[in-house]
DNA sequence: CACGTAGAAGAGATCAGACCACTTACCCGA
DNA sequence: TCGGGTAAGTGGTCTGATCTCTTCTACGTG
């Protein structure tokens, strides 16, 4: 009774729930599905499957977590947008749930993307573009509680990310400094010494943009990342041992 | 009416499955559970929730596909062991049905991560470490089927990244240059030309990293990026209109 | 005729309980 | 002591019923 049912051998031995799953993605690859449609009904896809409904229900939950599909519920199950946005939102969990030395591991990602992604938009950016991402600076300088301050860093850096114009940059970028990430990042860090640095890198950052300055913008970003990891790193040795010496605050420094 | 995204006090009207994923990416977050904690039975993790097991399970396969739990037939659920690698498994949908102008900007953040982490490689990379990169050239050199090419290529770059150290950035990486990405951007281009500059792309970015000279290793793994590009835009025209005109290889130039 | 509301139909959400398939560990016999 | 077999435990799947939400229709009112 094993594998004597007529499938090719690369379906044989796939669990249930995993047969839907793997059509449905192959089935929007091939184009024979398309950012809104509407799939027919869990009773029906079930039995076009041959699985049962909890099975597929399953594969759809799978599929949704993905990013993939999108369940509206009493209407429909049917495929998302498949922007880059979608299939990476689920990139957050990195952030939310990374400790120690993967957050480490996180900021340098972003010490390669956020320099460039930041050159590319100061080359690219619109008046209008730059206006908005004015608008938000004023915005922080007005302070506001930590969290109002925490989210607006985070638009800060993604309008500047979506400046771009490349959709799958900023969907990864969003999700290295999502805002869990960030909040823990800041916390602890209010002090006004610090704050003023945060403005400050901000400003520089602004004022590259606004000069349309691709280098000058590259530097400013990589100095800002550089300064957000010296934080992260002087959270993370307090954490681990209580050592009042406050020297070593940026351990082994990039050899390159 | 209601305010759908009000959250405020407890999960007052969240959706019955969302309450256990919630509740579980907490107890991770805040340390109770840890990397390769067994969580109870089904049974009782759903009489704990207060849900069927139906919608525990559909919570744990949402947690699943996230790469923060890990379900052993039999055996029980676990938690992974949280490293970036299980948490970005996820991203490869990204490269696997994403299509036209997507691959383009998959390629242009892989232009900003490659050059960089091919730096980075280059300074810190061990003897045994080029011993392992040669040996993968060797292979490559060998010839084989496209498949095989495909496969090798994918191990070379693999290999340079894992070579930096961070494990983060290695997982993003393996998700941009996923086989089928690549199988798709190989696909038509094994003619003698082509296969002959791939392999002199591949030798100067060893040679760069032989000789751990940083700068030299960014200029090779940029140029490599691009050529890459250059031939996904080429293919990228062809699908769209058959224009017999060989001109437009490679629009906008990046400004920066 | 225009419009809004109530009801019905349809679709996903959740539940309950049963049975199947796999893993593990214990126990018995050689 | 070692090996295999068996039973208990756990995830995998199925069935079918009920609840909740969306959508559309049809009715009634102004």
């Amino acid at each position: 009774m094993t594998t004597s049912d007529g499938l090719r051998g690369a379906a044989a031995r796939m669990p249930v729930t995993r047969r839907p799953v793997e059509r449905i993605k192959e089935m929007i690859a091939e184009g024979e599905l398309s950012p809104g449609d509407r799939l027919p009904t869990e009773r029906e896809l079930s039995a076009a499957f041959g699985v049962s409904r909890s099975s597929l229900r399953e594969a759809v939950r799978t599929l949704t977590t993905l990013g993939v599909l999108e369940v509206r519920h009493g209407a429909g199950v049917y495929v998302t947008g498949l922007r880059p946005g979608d299939l990476l939102e689920t990139f957050s969990v990195l952030a939310e749930i990374s400790q120690g030395d993967t957050l480490i591991e996180v900021l340098q990602v972003r010490r390669m993307l956020e320099p460039a992604a930041t050159a590319l938009a100061a080359a690219r950016a619109t008046d209008e573009q730059l206006r908005r991402i004015g608008a938000i600076l004023e915005r922080m300088a007005e302070g506001g509680g930590e969290r109002e301050a925490v989210a607006a860093d985070l638009t800060f850096h993604q309008a500047i990310v979506q400046t771009t114009g490349n959709a799958t940059l900023a969907a990864i970028n969003d999700g290295l400094s999502s805002r869990t990430f960030n909040a823990r990042v800041w916390s602890g860090h209010r002090e006004a010494g610090q704050t003023a640095r945060l403005r400050d890198d901000h400003q520089r950052i602004y004022q590259a943009l606004l000069a349309r300055d691709p280098d000058a913008a590259r530097a400013a970003a990589t100095m800002h990342v550089m300064e957000v990891e010296r934080w992260l790193r002087c959270d993370l040795d307090r954490e681990k041992g209580d050592r009042p010496d406050g020297t070593e605050q940026a351990p082994r420094p990039e050899p390159a």
